[in-house]
DNA sequence: CGCACCATGTAATGCGTTACATGATTTT
DNA sequence: AAAATCATGTAACGCATTACATGGTGCG
């Protein structure tokens, strides 16, 4: 799945594993990472199936880089990626629902307080998408005019971030205030 | 991770690898699942570590079942587990959003033909957290009294579990106009 | 007759993280 | 003087899935 994440940012051009990551980190850190180590290995093993071929790049003052860009091949690959339907819903693991599932198990504080703590984070990240994330994305629409389409849908990819942060600060208010009164 | 899910449903009561199956099925399946295979290989070890212990159970015309117990170290394991704090934001990764990050690659047909697909999906999730999951609550706390408690944690998660996909399904909607509106 | 259910496990493989290993330059 | 940035990689480990392996009972 990195795989395509990585043609995805090889596409609009060539790149070092170093770099990937740190165009990563800008954009859909939100909703796909990956350690440094990992791109390494993956980008190794892309090359082997001939979507993305490498060259090194000598640097003065720098240390070398290993130039990455992608193949006929990865073009096709990201094409049929990118056409192929979700027919699925994904599932995602959750370590606070599975918390509170068992959370008649301990104390009411034990479990406000956690409640508490996540509205905390929650609202920050919230806030995050309402502003800097948002930002950043207004910034980019006006320096490079040429991206305008991208910039449609990564606008969509933020606003599900701020969507869905919102819904879990409204959810907690409302499970904070259903353990205050029923417990 | 998955050893305290095993330990939150063994502490109501001894069960087979089996059982444990079938109760997350009924369950946390939404928000935490396992396949049989990762169930046995990891109760074996947390016998191991003495969170369980074992014994076989000979039966007439169904095969012999081996019933998991927890001890008193897995029982203060899953209250420490409990009692710690979550510092910080879970991070879900999320292949529709990775899609739609590099949809510009693609054409807008195929993007629209995704997000249908997916509304259809979450509608019926919606649907589900809303009836088949409500009603299914509402039965347990009917038939016994004495869950009381622990229904008020179950509610709330089947919640989020409502609020996520009417989330999901409102930002479809807004991401399917936008794209039909921007493209 | 075939499928679903009951019941348990091992082996291989994949994906991801953490730790290890190196080392110069730039910023605070 | 210390920390962050640039830059690349390997090795060990952990968690999870898929495939393999077995075999009886009950239901439509």
């Amino acid at each position: 799945m990195l795989d395509y994440a990585l043609l995805g940012f090889l596409n609009y051009g060539s790149m070092t594993g170093y770099e990937l990551k740190q165009n990563m980190e800008g954009s859909t850190s939100h909703f796909w990472t990956a350690k440094l180590s990992q791109i390494y290995t993956t980008l190794k093993a892309m090359e082997k199936k001939g979507w993305v071929r490498s060259s090194i790049q000598a640097q003065k003052e720098r240390p070398d880089k290993r130039v990455y860009t992608i193949t006929a091949e990865g073009r096709s690959s990201l094409q049929k990626w990118l056409a192929e339907p979700l027919t699925e819903l994904a599932h995602h693991k959750n370590t606070l629902l599975l918390k509170l599932f068992f959370a008649a198990q301990t104390d009411r504080e034990t479990t406000l307080a956690l409640l508490h703590l996540q509205k905390n984070l929650h609202q920050r990240q919230a806030d995050f998408y309402r502003t800097k994330s948002r930002d950043l994305i207004q910034s980019i629409v006006q320096r490079s005019p040429a991206l305008e389409k991208e910039v449609i849908f990564w606008e969509a990819t933020r606003r599900f971030g701020e969507l869905y942060e919102e819904m879990y600060v409204n959810w907690l208010d409302e499970t904070i205030k259903s353990l205050e009164e029923k417990l």
